[in-house]
RNA sequence: GGGCGAAUACCAGAGUGGCCAAAUGGGGCAGACUGUAAAUCUGCUGGUUUAUACCUUCGGUGGUUCGAAUCCAUCUUCGCCCA
């Protein structure tokens, strides 16, 4: 089944959506979002997810479908894109995938490792055998049960160290066994387009976009999710300084400004990402 | 006109004789990253292509001292107070 994939990324308010609307008007086609924070419902503003019309006009995959407190990964957005493609193959011969986050659109075009999803029970097992023990037992920990992994993961950022944690003990394994980093391949054709623009430009239109999401409700879109703000779908930039906000941490204006310098910090990191990636294979 | 206080790196702001190229925060820049990634983590931010090294900095000038961002004199600017 051979089949071509257009994959359009770009950093956050690059216009990427509108170019994926566009080409898929034209050429009939449905597209599917590489977006980890669209995925989650009832939070449109601040995701600058589609508008209703251009939802309407062109059938969007992986979009405001899950419950702010539903789990969500790379893996399994590998695993449902991929599997969304091969249905828009088999009846269009082609499809659309538009996103920003870069890890989703490495793990379509590139493939992610196969490792055991940890169930809720030992992940909070760990959780609490964390917090109470501390970053000293979590280190020492890793080190006895994986110690080529902590030789290599960055010890500072505990997350990481935590999450091998857990899967070597969903799984009985090390961590480390489970990394293959291999490129798998993909039986279409992947025709990717990164959008650039340059920094002045972007961080125009990201400063712009900030104001717009203020002016379409995003304080109330804010207000609204704040009872659930320790989920991490609303861990997002747009959010966090509303709920800063609301905790009297800063002043709203204030609030706003941090809204749109860490929207350009995002947007940065996407830019390094793009540029630090390989993702020259895709051109065979 | 008189009295007092302040002047520090991009900004804010510590530092009040040597350990000061100067805390800390903000901002900026650069980077890591295969499992909630808009997350998480790291480095740099006076100059010298590398520096446990050298050079130029703490409003200006001139002093005191072995040594000054720190002390003295004076000038400038800015605040406040009395006229």
């Amino acid at each position: 089944m051979k089949g071509k994939v257009t994959v359009i990324t770009g950093p956050t308010a690059s216009g990427k959506s509108a170019l994926a609307i566009e080409m898929a008007l034209q050429k009939n086609l449905e597209i599917i979002s590489a977006d980890s924070r669209q995925i989650y419902k009832g939070i449109p503003i601040v995701t600058a997810m589609p508008s209703a019309d251009e939802l309407a006009a062109v059938k969007h995959h992986l979009i405001d479908i899950l419950p702010l407190d539903a789990y969500y990964s790379a893996a399994l957005f590998e695993e449902q894109a991929l599997e969304i493609t091969r249905r828009q193959i088999e009846e269009r011969g082609e499809v659309i995938v538009c996103g920003g986050s870069m890890l989703y659109i490495d793990a379509f075009c590139k493939g992610i490792d196969d490792i055991p999803t940890v169930s809720e029970s030992i992940r909070t097992e760990v959780l609490e055998e964390f917090n109470e023990k501390g970053n000293e037992w979590a280190l020492s920990e890793l080190k006895s049960l994986d110690p080529e992994y902590y030789a290599a993961v960055d010890r500072n950022n505990l997350k990481r160290v935590i999450h091998a944690l857990e899967i070597i003990r969903q799984s009985g394994r090390t961590f480390t066994s489970f990394r293959r980093g291999v490129c798998k391949k993909r039986e279409f054709e992947i025709d990717f387009r990164y959008i650039d623009l340059p920094r002045d430009v972007l961080f125009n239109r990201i400063n712009r976009r900030v104001d717009l999401m203020v002016e379409q409700g995003l304080i109330e879109e804010a207000e609204r999710v704040y009872p659930l703000r320790h989920l991490n779908s609303l861990n997002t930039v747009g959010l966090k300084e509303l709920f800063a906000w609301k905790e009297g941490e800063m002043s709203l204006p204030v609030a706003i400004e941090r809204i749109k310098k860490n929207t350009r910090v995002y947007a940065k990191k996407q830019m390094t990402w793009h540029a630090r990636r390989d993702f020259s294979f895709i051109k065979d």
